[in-house]
DNA sequence: CAAATTTTGAGGTACGTAAATCAGAAATCG
DNA sequence: CGATTTCTGATTTACGTACCTCAAAATTTG
């Protein structure tokens, strides 16, 4: 039978008001009787009933999700996975509330965070552009003592207190590191698809890629990258645009998204036999994978980020720092072969 | 507010005992009342307060776990994962115990299972060797009310009520695909190394393998699988014999465990620039990775696959199913880029 | 040493559910 | 129709913790 609040007291000859009292940090005991009790408590291996305490204390963690609108598939998919937060939400005693704002809007990201009310919100995770208005707004808020998550991609230099999102720049080495050996010693070049260098992830995916492409494939040189503002409209027309430009280009490494324009471009040549990597599995990636179109896709798990985002979140709000090593999200790469 | 019991015995006019007949599924009560209850919890949208039910019935579920025992590294990290899921016993209200058999042993694996004790043990998970006695003895527990699940290797054809690990079918698919794009279309030969054709899973890695290679990469041919019964010192032998004996060997496919074996074996041929794919991340195929001796390690991660098994069998005690799409293990790919 | 202050004890209520008892009501049967 | 049997209500206790009050004890201060 585990030990009980009653069973410290006994223990530790103190009674169960005294032994509440050093158990929540409350003040009023004298630093004799708090070390009898925390003996008490390490010669029993007390351990609180979380249940129990849930129960008792009818704590609820406010928190807010802000994600970038816009007809984006990964995104959509990450509320997807806010949505089903929510769902769990009263058995986690979150509350959970999603706000859209305009993608690549650093303005409407400000706006949101500086009408946020500490007192109506405990903890907010927000995909970031990396500008500076959003970090000092970030710093604002966290000044008004809520906790904030960056969410996908990191706002570096901001008093955030955890990114939940994948290691980039591990990521674009990764892409470097598949294509390189998909390659196989041939020269040729890679055409680099980008979304915005305005997002951090962006940015770190195209420097290891060109990173690992350097260091082990000299014989590939790059191409671009291309920014697209992750519109599959402009990626189709970009993409085509380089294909029929530079005859040279071999393979595609496409960071961002619209992944859709990417397959729409790629669909008029398939005789190229293109090495291509792409990000996020989606519908579209999905199938592109399968007709053999791509030849692997990177791809960040969004419900592990989402509930990796509230973990930290309440955990933070109760004080608690998040176990780092626990909450890292992986990189995973799928081939036609290992898709879910 | 979320609501209660009291919530739903008043807007279903009816008492709390009765509520709490119809919700814990206890006789005695007339289909028309139980109607009216379902159509209050529906109406308020009730859900359960798990930490409060928890706490009212404190139930734990006894839960046996056999491993084999061995220098096996991954079998090591899996029972590591195992011991950390038993420190968090008290938070799952589980009480877990360990039983390591002797590597490839079904008769020790009978025995253990045939000792079971139904009061004591709730359920079972267990690294299986499919052979005809330990499916039969698997189905003589489940026939005395024990929930089996198989772990890492399944036992198809069994009364197992679930297998938590890789489908290792697409698994061999997955290594199939990564060593096939490797060599791009350069002919060769490509050696198999099994640690036994006993185990499913080792099974299922060769054919899935071999069906990506024949349908997709005709210009590589199977050498082998030479069976090493997963010892590093006959997968040293075995790799090395087949090299020496063999120039046309360019790649190696090793689906079993002895990877330290491997290693020492391509330590000799460096020179051969072998495309090298190995199953599981332990410290020696990290290395391996990192030093560029392999060029890919395809894991799964054992943590989740015990967490995974620990949640099937206390919903299945529970009488629940588990749902099955949340408990799939994903088959990871580790190139020396993406490793956590 | 008395007064003021700090520390501790004793006891209670609450959280939402589970599980039990027992009496009374309703339905069913002969 | 009365006698069973089946259902339902009312009430109670318990789980382990949080949090509250009030009084008593111990300690410090003047």
């Amino acid at each position: 039978m585990r030990p009980t609040v009653h069973d410290i007291a006994a223990e530790a000859g103190v009674s169960l008001a005294t032994v509440d009292r050093v158990l929540n940090a409350r003040p009023g005991v004298r630093q004799k009787t708090v070390d009898k009790v925390e003996a008490a408590v390490e010669r029993l291996g007390y351990v609180r009933d979380v249940s129990a305490a849930n129960l008792a204390k009818r704590r609820i963690y406010p928190l807010l999700f802000i994600v970038p609108g816009g007809p984006n598939s990964f995104m959509r998919g990450l509320e997807a996975e806010i949505r089903a937060a929510m769902q769990r939400s009263p058995a986690e005693r979150t509350s959970i509330r999603i706000e859209t704002v305009p993608p690549f809007d650093p303005a409407a990201i400000v706006s949101v965070l500086d009408s946020l009310d500490p007192a109506q919100v405990t903890g907010v995770a927000l995909v970031a552009t990396d500008t500076p208005d959003v970090t000092a707004a970030v710093d604002r808020l966290v000044e008004k003592g809520v906790h904030v998550a960056t969410l996908v991609s990191d706002l570096p230099g901001s008093r955030r207190i955890h990114y939940c999102g994948i290691d980039n720049l591990a990521a674009g080495r990764t892409a470097g590191g598949l294509i390189g050996r998909f390659r196989a010693g041939r020269a040729g070049k890679v055409l680099v698809v980008a979304g915005s260098m305005k997002l951090s992830d962006h940015m770190d995916r195209a420097s290891g890629f060109a990173e690992v492409l350097n260091a082990e494939f000299p014989e590939l040189e790059i191409v671009g990258p291309v920014e697209t503002n992750d519109d599959a409209d402009a990626v189709r027309q970009a993409v085509t645009a380089a294909l029929e430009a530079d005859a040279g280009i071999t393979a595609i490494y496409s960071l961002g998204a619209g992944t859709r324009g990417l397959i729409e471009a790629l669909a008029g040549h398939v005789s190229r036999k293109l090495t291509v990597v792409a990000h996020e599995v989606t519908e579209h990636s999905r199938q592109a994978l399968a007709d053999g179109l791509f030849d692997a896709v990177i791809n960040q798990d969004c419900g592990h980020e989402v509930r990796s985002a509230i973990r930290v979140l309440k955990a933070r709000s109760d004080g608690l720092m998040p176990i780092s090593a626990q909450e890292r999200i992986r990189i995973d790469i799928f081939l036609r072969d290992n898709l879910p």
